[in-house]
DNA sequence: GCAGGGCATTTTGTTGACAATTGACATTCA
DNA sequence: TGAATGTCAATTGTCAACAAAATGCCCTGC
């Protein structure tokens, strides 16, 4: 590999946050820097940095001088907790953007959402979550400060994207076009409300 | 250097976090990795480990190829969300242990405020700083939830302490021993309460 | 005097080799 | 037999050298 942009452990960490995420890797799996280092065609070090920031965004598990292996993703004591706190960061920054958003944003998101709704019609579950994340995202980076995307990255990898709720992914697809529709029609509130429902 | 306990990465940051919290390192200083893995006799590999882990908890900024420096901490326009998340994750906590606290839990939070005292006393602001943490991180880790952990850890880091607020340290002092008080008199509400006015 | 281009220095990014630690298995001795 | 200990293979931790990128300086040309 070796390939596309920037330096090689971020392009390490995005790879492998696919794979937890989609599940391909799953919870338990060990993670050898040594078999990784080969999959890449890299050396050990850039894959230790991945391993070193997965784990304190807390899809790994790392012990000293043993190795990394998936997280079994949040506990569910805390898992209210987490959902409160996605739902209360997503609300701030919607609130925070409302006032400016333009019709290039509206068609930004919306652009997101057809990604989403293909992805959804084919069934495909990986890119499904990854529309899913990029559409909650957008919000939160259209504010334009770090601090604010970085707890909140923190917070949705520690919660995992759970679609068992849905019967099916274009459910899921229906109710982030209701955040778009919302947002159209100038209605701040029913947007916040639409879109902490989505949070669960 | 080179001490103690465990692996250096994990000895580099904890020294780099006090220096950052106490202000001992000024917003905007840069941190070289070759002064950095001189002043603690090591190798440029543990360092930049540690710099990333710190750059992830939101001390430092890194650009890539130009280096970390120390950051300026949270934007003011998301610091109110900031006191509110870690509001929410305490008395989370407090709330999760509180009908299993013990004698010995209480005599250990009494431990932790009496270094705080005496460092209140002396003057001693980095010790402090250290005392106000290891105080609300106890009841953090005392759920035993390693997630929690770290989600308050990556909020508190954010927000950094402020102590203008307080005239003198031992007022602060003063706030911390309230709630060991009401949880002496087995009132949750009331420490709830108190916890949630120390954060700020 | 100053704008532009290239060179040198400084700093980070990456690599492969070596050291230390762990866990499993084998061996010994009561 | 079985507990204690020694050894070994696998894996992570650390290091020092090399490569690549970015910044600043100097030099040139106008």
């Amino acid at each position: 590999m070796a390939l596309l942009y920037r330096n090689l452990r971020e392009q390490i960490v995005e790879q492998l946050r696919r794979d937890v995420l989609s599940g391909e890797l799953p919870a338990g799996e060990p993670l050898r820097e040594e078999s990784l280092a080969k999959r890449f065609g890299v050396s050990r070090g850039p894959i230790r940095d991945a391993l070193l920031q997965l784990s304190q965004e807390g899809l790994l598990v790392t012990l000293p001088n043993r190795g990394s292996k998936v997280g079994p993703g949040p506990s569910t004591v805390i898992q209210p907790l987490v959902v409160s706190i996605r739902r209360q960061i997503e609300a701030f920054a919607l609130r925070q953007i409302f006032a400016s958003l333009t019709a290039e944003d509206l068609s930004a998101i919306a652009t997101i959402l057809e990604a989403f709704h293909t992805s959804a019609i084919k069934g495909d579950l990986a890119s499904t979550v990854e529309q899913d994340m990029a559409f909650h995202r957008w919000f939160v980076e259209r504010v334009g400060d770090p601090d604010l995307t970085a707890m909140w990255l923190n917070t949705i990898l520690r919660m995992r994207l759970r679609y068992t709720r849905h019967a099916s992914l274009l459910d899921s697809y229906d109710e982030h076009v209701a955040v778009l529709e919302a947002l159209r029609r100038h209605d701040l509130e029913a947007a916040v409300a639409l879109l902490e429902a989505n949070i669960l």
